[in-house]
DNA sequence: TATAAGTAAGAACAAGTGTTCGTGTCAACA
DNA sequence: TGTTGACACGAACACTTGTTCTTACTTATA
């Protein structure tokens, strides 16, 4: 196949670039203004070129209608997840449309690989203390979970206990109308607290540690 | 805080929507015609409202200018990271130039708070095997590794061991000219192993893991 | 009850942006 | 040598898009 010529490298490659700093893409006038070319219809000839080589696509009649192609077009396919403070806080993590009354300390960004169901759902939490480490969940580690009000025995859950007013991460078993909150630490006893006292807040989902 | 009104909170989502499935922003009149709003000044109005929440930012004098705060604005800021195979897969972890050679099972993709260096010089590894697990490090883990080929007493690292053609994960520590590599499991005994055996090939920076 | 703030609406206008047309130059090819 | 295709250019126009202004309605507040 026959090369691009140097002018029509030169869009492509400027358009790549201004992708990345940008939201959106350029417009015929912003490429001819950094190419020093002094036409939009010489713009326009070599888009149609790129067009026709299935290097980019146009969308007609739309401002800044140019897409790359094979360029990853999610942004939908990375997932932030707000980090809400630490397991502990004192008070419930709060449902999702409530998270910006609270301090949402970071965000953390994950691809679909470990964040399943498309991000939907999820918080993330910053674990204090050891009471999950025989599970390898160490003091400082984010923990995503996925929000949710039941769960099956032996998940590891955040669970919010309402007279104690605190989050808890620990294995919930359902005995009868009491729930026992395992702790994965040898050195410590489960919690057993009435199942109304329990409020299960998410699922875990994943873990991410930072090494110093 | 007040809450956004109803209209407000449709416009967040329309422009959420929209990002998820075009590769450039909606134009005021494309929110106008989703939600059946009569007037572009009423969309200009409610633009200006989730732009003095931050919740949007808005490029004045230039067409499809809006961004929503919080979707990251680039890849730039996200790093993509290799997961090359397993460790001791048999075989060297080769340098970046030659990462396209080998099996690359998968990209992670993770923001800088947990991908130091901007990414650069990064890998990972999916962990094989127990011998880590006293450091929280369970088998099926992703660990990422910061290219180096030098390291402290102490660090845990990735190691290619010549003779014995494999790669392994341990804490370093040179006594002499005789290298001991230290697993975290009571129940393993630590690799000694002449220096010159040894090549140190990235030092360990985060874990990942995903539960069940 | 009056006022203020929030929100809406229509219309017009300004600016941004894409498309089209006619013409020209240069290189490749028959 | 003439023709064709690639590429360029200027100008104009059509359409898209953002902004502003004025007026009105609804809700909250003093």
């Amino acid at each position: 196949m026959k090369k691009l010529s140097g002018r029509q490298q030169a869009i492509l490659d400027f358009i790549g670039d201004f992708l990345d700093n940008n939201d959106y893409p350029p417009t015929i006038r912003d490429i001819q203004h950094e190419l020093n070319i002094s036409s939009t219809s010489v713009v326009d000839y070599n888009l149609k070129v790129l067009e026709d080589r299935d290097l980019i696509r146009r969308n007609r009649n739309i401002s800044r209608g140019i897409e790359l192609v094979g360029r990853t077009p999610g942004r939908s396919t990375m997932v932030s997840i707000p980090v809400i403070g630490q397991i502990a806080a004192g008070q419930p993590i709060p449902v999702p449309e409530a998270f910006s009354e609270y301090d949402v300390s970071s965000m953390i960004e994950l691809s679909p690989e470990l964040a399943p169901n498309n991000g939907h759902n999820l918080f993330a939490l910053r674990v204090k203390g050891y009471s999950m480490i025989d599970a390898l969940i160490n003091d400082g580690d984010i923990v995503v979970l996925k929000q949710q009000a039941t769960c099956e025995n032996g998940d590891t859950v955040a669970v919010w206990l309402k007279d104690e007013r605190e989050t808890t991460l620990k294995r919930f078993y359902l005995e009868g109308d009491r729930v026992r909150l395992q702790p994965e630490n040898r050195t410590m006893d489960p919690i057993y607290t009435a199942a109304a006292n329990v409020e299960i807040q998410g699922r875990l989902v994943s873990v991410h540690r930072q090494v110093d």
